[in-house]
DNA sequence: TGTGACAAATAAGTCTGACTTTTTGTGCCT
DNA sequence: AGGCACAAAAAGTCAGACTTATTTGTCACA
């Protein structure tokens, strides 16, 4: 996923970027540039850029005759999708994946909605395309290959929606569908219910259905959440 | 609101960003850092730091032998609060509020719905507070005084909500208020429906109602949107 | 004609050292 | 106690030399 170690200076911020986001340094913690770029055996100029781009992420704060303040939690950039992998990869990660499960089911039912009003020809038939893929790898623990489709399903629908910023969540919802496969116990094939929903609501779409389609959608997320919920109450 | 200039890095940021996120380079238009150095008059390791936080904001991608590569829309970080503020200040800021307000219609019901569970004691008396103050403030064109309440209040309830990438979205929904008092044509009062809105919802919070809660903001975000519709159709 | 290897050109990347600027704390003086 | 001046500290800035990866062009060879 995503560009590591792209220079030097992202390879400060692949262990000082999770250090920070799992909350290594309480906030208000002062970490000055210089110890840093000895810590990590790299030049001043790489180490302040490494810190410029943690500032812009809002994590931290650089100040003159201070030095590198570390943020509180709340002020984070937490949409960054570089600060969403790092947590997701840190020790948070379980709330962390609740609190995205949560958006979605804000933000899919919505997304669905519109979906109905904007989907492209092509879109509808890409969606019936993935639709049928989970139905044809929902059997027989190919897990792997079901994921493949669900994400897609679900980057087809947030893009159809025709807002950019619902469009923009395509990856975050890919992440944490593959978290959920990949990282929590996931032994057993799909629940068939879910897998009939996905295809209904590719239905809705290529017919029109608004309200059908939020409807499915919202039991879809409903169910991630329950899924949730189960996994870890 | 934000900081600007701070540090030469950051002026550089201040008109490089504008310009890009207006769409001023097409995508994959070639920046060499030098040359952008040179005309802004800052040393290269300023550029550099200035192309740093440009690329954490996938508004750019630095490659070598080819220099500074804008990329495409649809691979910018919407999300990050300067790239919002950016666009909001440049010529597509209709469409932008437009995707921000439909983003608003989805979170905030759902957050509602959440504070009725989550919210404090003392969240639901600044509810109550906030509400008043609307209230108090809507007639007799005492717009400014309206506005601070109201973006008040909407922060609460996305706080109250329990969910930090709720919470997170605060700043983001006071800049569309802000957006609409400000900028847009906003002689008259507020519609009274709107303010009553308000008040039940605190009302409907305080009880921990979370079907009428939901309700309530639906309406409430479904007026933002229908105000839109008006004013740029 | 096409293809492969090799060399040159280019722009980003890195490092270092000297210098500037801002902020903070301290301690002296009233 | 209050305020003012001075000194220290750390980030910020700059300039120049050097490194490295990547692209592109060239030339020989099949």
């Amino acid at each position: 996923m995503s560009t590591p170690g792209r220079g030097l200076h992202g390879r400060v911020l692949d262990t000082l970027g999770p250090a920070i986001t799992a909350g290594e340094y309480p906030p208000g913690s002062v970490l000055r540039t210089d110890e840093l770029a000895q810590h990590f055996e790299v030049s001043r100029s790489v180490m302040r850029e490494a810190v410029r781009v943690l500032e812009s992420m809002h994590l931290v704060e650089s100040r003159r005759r201070v030095g590198v303040i570390v943020r509180a939690k709340a002020e984070w950039n937490v949409y960054d999708p570089q600060v969403i992998r790092w947590r997701l990869a840190g020790a948070d990660r379980p709330h962390q994946l609740r609190s995205l499960t949560v958006l979605r089911s804000a933000i899919e039912p919505v997304a669905a909605r519109l979906a109905t009003r904007n989907a492209t020809a092509e879109q509808c038939a890409e969606l019936t395309e993935c639709a049928l893929g989970m139905v044809a790898n929902s059997r027989g623990h190919r897990l792997e290959q079901y994921l493949v489709h669900d994400m897609a399903f679900h980057r087809v629908i947030l893009t159809a929606s025709g807002n950019e910023m619902f469009a923009r969540l395509g990856d975050v919802v890919a992440e944490v569908l593959a978290g959920r496969t990949h990282h929590e116990v996931m032994f057993e094939d799909p629940a068939p219910a879910a897998v009939t929903l996905h295809v209904q609501l590719a239905e809705a779409v290529r017919e029109g259905d608004a309200d059908r389609a939020e409807r499915l959608t919202r039991a879809i997320t409903v169910g991630a959440l329950e899924e949730l919920d189960v996994l870890a109450p």
